[in-house]
DNA sequence: GCAATTCCTGACCGTTTGGTCAGGAATTTC
DNA sequence: GAAATTCCTGACCAAACGGTCAGGAATTGC
């Protein structure tokens, strides 16, 4: 592997672990084997790091969410179409996930993360048209989120124990219960 | 409202909305209009006021996991009553609850994330208790992270319409539907 | 009224940060 | 094998950071 190959995967991992502000280039500089001036070299700035660490996942977004905006509204096959898409994104880029979603707010510095809230503001827009109703809107965020971050924190939650296929598995068809089925009681 | 009561407020906003890390004792200081030399007066170090922001919210957070505690597992009511504690706590406490679930890894430098960290193991290993086999216990975890950072993240996702009284009921009809129900082609 | 205490601040300091640069290795091209 | 290009680095810099300190305002107690 390169070492721009090398700068770039140790940098994801460092960012997913203590946060973008926290991690220094010597930081990643040194869990890399290398100098601070090599990051430099490859990376014009930190910025551009984090741009380049997070641009493939991103784009593995896009691609989901122009799938699912191509989708009429409302049908139920374009539900589990999105589960299933949903879920194989979050299990295969849960680092730069963990990134993006721990940090909303340094959008004026660097490029990709105002490029990620757009994305998230677009997958919002999307589900918002395949839900009838507030509760039903919101059941559907809590179930994207909470797919999210139970990934992204699934050390503190205690389900590490599953390996990624029954992880895979078990997110997909917790998710297909929360958002295909609802209890006949609940009305908005 | 004296000075230093100002600065806890502002300040655990600050954290909230860019993290502990980006956020420096001259940005805390300018957002509440006073010299950062006065910020270092009331709370002698960073780490102090980062502590005494949070510690109001884990107080409570503190008495919500000793309720669970109590209760001998597998109790349906004991789902019930912590959902309502549950989402209770998230409205009431959604600023902090947001920093401590951004910031798991600076709890070396700063106590009160430590205590918090601590505290999500043992509100995980009350979760785990209350739950049988994997698919629960992923469902369960879902819920509580979804509800997280649903709220944390309700500006991305488009809820931010409902006022804090409809978030609190429609928040706690999801969660019951989420936790309550399974659909019955699901086994463990 | 005045002394004591609390409150607040500008000026300053050592450290760390992101970033620059000149120059040395390593590799490629012919 | 030498020239050119790419790769890599130590040394250095300005800016920003957390934190200290001496001293001035404001408040309190009598």
């Amino acid at each position: 592997m390169s070492q721009r190959e090398t700068i770039l995967q140790v940098a994801l991992r460092r960012f997913a672990h203590q946060g973008i502000a926290a991690t220094t280039i010597q930081d990643v500089a040194d869990h890399a084997h290398v100098a601070k001036a090599s990051v430099l070299y490859h990376f014009s700035s930190k910025a551009e790091l984090v741009n380049h660490a997070l641009t493939p996942s991103l784009d593995a977004l896009e691609v989901l969410i122009s799938g699912m905006e191509d989708h009429t509204p409302g049908s139920p096959r374009m539900r589990e179409d999105f589960i299933r898409s949903f879920v194989d994104f979050l299990v295969d880029h849960r680092l730069a996930t963990h990134v993006v979603v721990s940090h909303p707010y340094l959008t004026d510095d660097i490029s990709s993360l105002g490029r990620a809230q757009v994305m998230m503001g677009r997958m919002a827009q999307a589900v918002s048209e395949q839900t009838t109703g507030e509760t039903d809107r919101l059941r559907f965020g809590v179930a994207v989120s909470g797919a999210t971050y139970a990934l992204v924190s699934s050390g503190m939650l205690g389900i590490e124990t599953l390996d990624e296929e029954n992880l895979r598995e078990g997110l997909h068809t917790v998710l297909s219960d929360m958002m295909l089925s609802r209890s006949p009681e609940v009305t908005d």
